[in-house]
DNA sequence: CTTAACTTGTGAATTCGTTCACAAGCCGAG
DNA sequence: CTCGGCTTGTGAACGAATTCACAAGTTAAG
């Protein structure tokens, strides 16, 4: 890939694969880059710019092929293939992601849960096995995980993530609400709810 | 307040908060923007210049005192009183959110559960009663909720969310992977971890 | 009192991301 | 085949956010 891309753009990326596939089983046939725009909250021109980081894909005159546009897309974002996850920390966070659909559906596999508690270990989560954390590295070096969900309480993280990431784990999804600090090349993406909620109280709090 | 301030920086001010809570708790007394920096993972004069859209906290040729900062910065967040919460959709996500300690440290007081499910109705989750969605509106007039946590179905999401904005509730936190549409005077953040996961797809297939 | 070592606060420069604006291409009607 | 209506793709203009760089203030030591 020549130009590095902006993470606003491969957020935006896949806003539209799923708007597409909301057209596709509507059977929709073409949609415009105006019709996209409208529904992801952006303007046509962002939507073109964004798409043309990437080559050329409508007619002019007639916008996009809905089915071509969402396989590209999905191309784009490595979507084409399974990728294997495994959760750490077996709370009700790694719980609530366990069960939660879009995983599968976007061909996101998990393969386990870890975590130290002996009263979980062996149980299942949402028919997911929770085995025991000490045998990361044995399990790693087998079942070959691509990506590493991070549930453990906020004073653990950083040591549980040095310790996945010494597995050769190059991705990772951070729950804890703290600045990993990580290798170059290991992607680390942070949902940080406390964050967002101080957000809305800044937002509250400033208004016009 | 004058200017308008960028999302960005009202991350990072929450980022600094939290460093500055362990630092405080450490005993320490003073700190550089350096120091703040590096935790965060960002440049000293980012640091200063998002404190300085605010005011002047520090001193040349000394750093910030941390209690201080703190505290300002808690001003500033909104953080110095309590914000009324609700969850609407009592699955496996709002159980995870109910339990999450991080709300009631930082002074989010979480109301109640609202749900369709008749099973759910009356029962408690996490210690927090789940209610008939069917008394929102009731509920919401008597009981004035800051802010309203959006964790049902992506289908179901956008007709929630009118429902929560005609009660007059200014803020949502959405899990939903929903693209939502809200009056200007409504914000809504989002939480989506599809779109986290598929940013790790990408990162992971598009790697020099 | 003077000097050296630090660190802030902030305009200026730069980089990055978004929006504008329009030539180029496509389609259907006549 | 030509014209009018549309829509893409993309340099150029713009705007926003980050980084640079340095004067000004603080402290401690001599």
């Amino acid at each position: 890939m020549a130009k590095r891309i902006a993470d606003s753009t491969v957020r935006r990326l896949s806003a539209y694969l799923r708007f597409l596939e909301d057209f596709e089983s509507r059977g929709l046939e073409t949609i415009s880059s105006e019709e996209l725009a409208q529904r992801g909250g952006t303007t046509s021109a962002q939507v073109r710019k964004d798409l043309s980081f990437f080559g050329s894909f409508g007619k002019r005159g007639l916008g996009y092929s809905v089915p071509e546009l969402a396989g590209r897309l999905r191309e784009i974002l490595g979507l084409g293939r399974e990728w294997k996850v495994i959760i750490i920390g077996a709370g009700k966070i790694g719980a609530a992601l366990a069960q939660y659909r879009g995983f599968r559906q976007r061909g996101f596999l998990i393969l386990a849960a870890y975590d130290a508690n002996d009263a979980k270990i062996g149980q299942k989560l949402e028919g997911i096995p929770v085995r025991d954390i000490a045998q990361l590295e044995r399990d790693v070096k087998q079942d070959r995980p691509d990506i590493a969900v991070l549930t453990v309480p906020g004073d653990e993280a950083q040591k549980v993530l040095d310790r996945v990431v010494k597995t050769g784990i190059k991705a990772i999804l951070n729950f804890a609400p703290t600045q990993l600090q990580a290798p170059a090349d290991v992607t680390v993406k942070t949902v940080n709810m406390a964050m967002e909620l101080e957000g809305l109280s800044y937002a509250l709090t400033n208004r016009e």
